[in-house]
Parts: structure tokens; C-alpha cells; sequence
DNA sequence: ATCGCTATGTAAACCGCTTTACTAGCCCTT
DNA sequence: AAGGGCTAGTAAAGCGGTTTACATAGCGAT
């Protein structure tokens, strides 16, 4: 390979003066510059990421921290980030940790040892200080989708409030009137405010909030099941249910149909963020949509103004939407009390 | 950050027995180890990776290619090696190109700038001999799930024949003797090889291959879906399909819902794949799983051993199996002709 | 007393690029 | 004639490791 000097030399200038003119650091005449070119040209000069990096202490590369890339609402978010910094000209790495603290940490130590630039982190699970305490040491770090409680880095979430709110509006507008909400973690951000607008809307509706319908547990279709399963078994029976997650409502129409149950015929049911799945299973899932493009390309915008010492809004909500398919029908029965 | 130097001069030795130590290349007096442990611990001292890898030439890093992460078999695909790699200390770029040729020929540039050590390549598209040409001026570089005509490097392929052959039979015994076939584009290696299968199963069974009902065109949930309007719109019609993806199979629900038809009362259907969705529909999806994580696992292993020297086995097939879930049914009628 | 060997290291070059500080030459003023 | 400013660069010191080739001390053997 071609080395700087080799292209200083054959165009009979200093390497500096090379360095300096690929990287528009000063105005050389035409003439030197062709020569500058045509040495760049016959050398097929590449420059040397490493040499740059080791040089400049950047390394025009970021961590994006998944907790599993095979869920499709973060590889959907993942691409988007992807998409985004390419464009700018950064590579990403991307870790799948499984949920696994180690490897969460792993990932900012990353980021520490300056493997990368800057950091987006996205996690389903509760932090219990750990993360929090690590990730306030860095001031390139972004957070999206879920909130670490105690980290001051610039975040991007959606409209969780609002989004469940739709959705148990929906619900009632219907005509449902008992309604069960099966949410992931009760301590991760996106539940409570998903709970709260569920509530926020049920109480508007002047409509009680039964806490045994009110089911938290995590956000993993195994849960939803479960709790459908535990629904059941105690009457009465809610006539419908605000899934926090697709992959929660998954859960739920499995139970539903091995108790016998059609939905929406005898249960409606709302989910959560509009994974590619919704609109194939049986029946087409009314959801509640999340901006994913969106939210990954804004997380690397202002990663990126972090980058380049700007201080970006340090929370932007991106709204959601209720997309209508047909596990939602109208209540026709009387309510059970 | 403490460098090497200050760990050196810490612990009262020279920068080279440090550097040595740490890359167990030199034998230390536990005396002279404990001291260099020490300053290490209390510098907290890590090496700079940047000024490693352009000292050394190596960076531990992969570069994954994939034409669409936010498709739950590559995300799976790309879960599988990343896990592999980070237990192996590799760290792995995952690059989502969109089938975007220009975005593959740029992946394989980082390999050739040396961004990275070695490079896992998917593809779905068919090539014209660009990506060949440039793949072959490497030896770090293996080919994962589809083949590359004319590249020379270790793949890790399925039984991509057997697959369809299985999926076929299994039709074949449910009674069903009009089976059509729906696959992607017709020059990839694992659409000839899945039709080949298709073909020996038919054949084996003393049953004609009509050219009609065989459609090719590409691996979207977009071409199933128009693929089977075409097979509905001219009769006789099969009362079996066999789609050579999971997603394809997902068009052809989706168009035969839309025809009233009932899968598989009226249409029977196998799927290739098992992506994660495919137990989700309805009816949930006999199909043709492939082993992902032991795929992505595998070509990651060949993959080291290109980068220690070894010489990787130069094709390794793997083993799919038929997963009998609910969209094939015994066929009642009498055949169309 | 000296030789040679082993154990325990070290000096310095090098990887390829960036960047700071500096300069030679020239023209224009005053 | 001297000074100032501009153009078109350059020399050399990093960045933080790795590696090759060499060095010294101590010890046993002859």
C-alpha cells in the first residue's frame, strides 16, 4: 500500500503538504495540486484509517448497544441509525447484548477506551445505578427509545403517554368498558407512561382502573401469554386488553386462541409499536405505530451535534399513531358486572 | 489516560517490558509482574486499540454485509455471528446495504483499507461478476447463506435442495399432486438449488413440473403476493404452493386471503426459512427451517481461521428441517384435470 | 581469570498520519 | 532600504503502541 510520503514524494512535495490538502487545510496552487492528484492516482493512495485515528483521536465510528438485534422493532431502528451515519460518513458497530449487563457495560467501555466515537443506547431493562453512573461519564452518548433514570445525555423517545392513551380511547370509543392492561417492566420509563395514558384515558371515560387487570411483568411474549392465561382464570373477564408491546399482544393471542378464544370477536386488543409482524398475524394487529426511522435517524443527529461540541434538546418526544386493522370490535354483550 | 509509558515509568521497567508482558512475550520475575500489575491497576490503565492496531496492522474487527438487517433472518443471521465474534474479541460492523451494490463495494473497500481484519458477506441479489472480481482480491472473506458465482473463498450454505425436496414431499403425501413453486430471483443459487429440489421430489413422485406454475422473481413479500394473483388468475389452479421463502410466503397469504381463499382449506402452503414470524400467522406456517445461529456461529469460525491461517473447509453445507405447523392439509378434492 | 550462558531486561526504530510552528521568497508600501 | 504581508510551502514532534536487535549482571564451568 501507498503511504502519504509515497504520494508527497512522487508529486515532489512534503508530506505535510499532502496531509494538509486532503483535508482542506490549505490552498495550494493548481499546478500542485494536479500533482498532488495524479501521484494520488497512480499510487492508488488509500489513506490509512489507523495511522488517521491514532493521529486525530477520532474514529469516525459509533456503538449502537442493542439488547437483541432479532427483535425487529430494534433492528428496524438499527438499520435506521445505520442509514443515518453512513451518510455521514461513520461506521457503526453494533452490540446485541442479550440484556446482559456485562455486555452493556462492555459496549461504554468501548466508548471509554475510545473505540468509538460516541455511544446510542438502547435497553429494555431496569437499571439499577450501574449503567447510569457509567454512561454520565461520557458526554458523547445518546439514549434512545428507553430512559436510564439518573443519565443526563440528550434522549429520544416517543409519545408513550399519548400512544397507549389512543389506543384505550380506541378501545372505549368501541364501546369496551372493562379493560386489562398488560405492560412489560413496571419500572422501565415506557410502562409507566404507557400506564399512565392508559389511565389518564380510563379515567376520563369515568371508568375505574382495576389493579388486578393492570399486569406487569416484562416485555417478552412469554409475559403476555402468561398474563392472559392469569386473566382468564380469575372471572370476571375484561372485554378487551391494551398490550404494552406487539410482541406482548403476540403473547396474548396465543393464549386467547388455545383458551378457545377469537379475537376480536371475544376479546379486542390494542398492542404497541407496530412491529413488521402486526399486520401478518391472525387478525391483522391494531397497533399503536412508532416513528422507528425516525427515531434512529434523530439519534444520530444529535449524537453527531454532541460530536461536534453543539447541545442538542436533551429530550425529544416523536409522536405516535394508532394504525387501525381489525383486532378491535365493537362491544356488543353487556359488561359482566 | 494512562499510556504505556506511564505504566513503564510507574513501575520502573521500560515500555518494551510492559508492552512484552502484556502480549506474554517475554518471561518476568513475579517481582517485576507484580510491580507492572500494580501501575496498571492503579493508572487504570488501558491500551490505546488505535495506536495497537496501527502498530500491528490488525484491529479485531469484522465487518458483517447484509442486504437488509431490519429482516428478522439476516438479524438473526448477523445476532448469531456477532455473539461468536465478541466471545472471540472481535468486534463486527454490521453494514445494511439495501441490495445497494455501490454500499457492498464499499463494505468490501473497508476490508481492502483495512478497517477491518476480515469480512462475512449475504447477499440476495444476483451479482455480474463486480462483487466476484473484487471479493476475490482478498482471502479474509466468507460467504454466508447465498453464493457469489466465481468467488473462491470458504461458504456456508444449507441444504437448500433437500429443503424444498422435504417441503415438497411433505406436500406431495398430504395427497396434493398440482404443486406450484415461488421463488426468488431465478439466477441465485439458492432458488435453483430449492427448485431442483422441488423438481426431484415431483418427479420422484411421477408428477409434472408445469413451467406455468413455476414463477420466479425475487425474495419480497411484494412478489409472492403478485405471484400468486397471476397463479389464481388463470386456471386450472394448484391446490399447493410451495414458497421459497418465508417472506414470499407471507405475500402468498396475503393474496389468497384477499381472494377468499382459506389457507389451507383451499390453498395448501410451505414456507422456507421458519423466520420468526412464521408461527405467528395464520395459519401458522409449515415451512423449511434453517439453523441461523449455527450458521452465523460457523462462518465466523471459518472466518478465524482464515485470519490464523488455516485453511477452512472451502464449503460447508448445513442441514434444514421440515417444521409441520398448520398450513398444509390433507387434499380432498378431485385434481383440476 | 575468563568464557559463555541464562535471565532480565532496554534503546530506538517504526506503523502512517496530523499539526504546530516556522521559513523562504516575493511584492508592495512608505 | 526596511518593514509588512502574503503565498506556498516545510521540518519535526507527536499519537501510543510493537518489535528487532542489543545489553548487562550474575553465575557456573573450565
Amino acid at each position: 500500500m501507498a503511504t502519504l510520503s509515497d504520494v508527497a514524494e512522487a508529486a515532489g512535495v512534503s508530506p505535510t503538504a499532502v496531509s494538509r490538502y486532503l483535508n482542506n487545510r490549505i490552498e495550494l496552487p493548481l499546478a500542485t495540486r494536479e500533482r498532488i492528484d495524479a501521484a494520488i492516482a497512480k499510487l492508488d493512495y488509500r489513506p490509512n484509517l489507523m495511522a488517521k485515528r491514532l493521529s486525530t483521536g477520532k474514529t469516525e465510528a459509533i456503538s449502537l448497544v442493542t439488547p437483541e438485534i432479532a427483535n425487529p422493532f430494534f433492528a428496524e431502528l438499527a438499520a435506521a441509525v445505520e442509514a443515518e451515519a453512513q451518510s455521514h460518513g461513520y461506521a457503526v458497530y453494533i452490540s446485541s447484548t442479550g440484556g446482559d449487563r456485562d455486555r452493556e457495560i462492555d459496549a461504554i467501555r468501548r466508548l471509554h477506551d475510545q473505540h468509538v466515537d460516541g455511544l446510542i443506547m438502547m435497553t429494555n431493562q431496569p437499571d439499577d445505578g450501574t449503567l447510569a453512573e457509567l454512561l454520565n461519564e461520557h458526554d458523547h452518548v445518546v439514549l434512545l427509545d428507553e430512559d436510564i433514570p439518573g443519565v443526563s445525555v440528550p434522549r429520544v423517545f416517543v409519545e408513550n403517554e399519548q400512544g397507549a392513551y389512543l389506543g384505550t380511547r380506541h378501545l372505549i370509543e368501541a364501546g369496551h368498558r372493562e379493560i386489562a392492561l398488560i405492560g412489560g417492566p413496571g419500572d422501565l420509563m415506557s410502562v409507566r407512561e404507557r400506564l399512565a395514558g392508559f389511565e389518564r384515558a380510563m379515567t376520563e371515560a369515568g371508568l375505574p382502573v382495576r389493579p388486578d387487570w393492570v399486569l406487569l411483568g416484562d416485555y417478552s411474549r412469554a409475559f403476555g401469554h402468561a398474563a392472559t392465561q392469569r386473566l382468564l382464570a380469575s372471572p370476571p373477564r375484561p372485554t378487551a386488553i391494551l398490550a404494552c408491546s406487539d410482541y406482548l399482544a403476540i403473547g396474548v393471542l396465543l393464549a386467547l386462541q388455545q383458551a378457545g378464544l377469537s379475537v376480536p370477536h371475544d376479546m379486542s386488543l390494542v398492542g404497541f409499536d407496530d412491529m413488521p409482524f402486526a399486520e401478518l398475524v391472525n387478525p391483522p394487529l391494531t397497533t399503536i405505530r412508532q416513528p422507528v426511522a425516525e427515531m434512529g435517524r434523530l439519534a444520530f443527529e444529535l449524537l453527531l451535534a454532541l460530536l461536534n461540541k453543539a447541545e442538542p434538546a436533551p429530550l425529544t418526544r416523536l409522536p405516535v399513531e394508532l394504525v387501525v386493522r381489525r383486532s378491535v370490535a365493537q362491544f356488543q354483550g353487556k359488561t359482566s358486572r
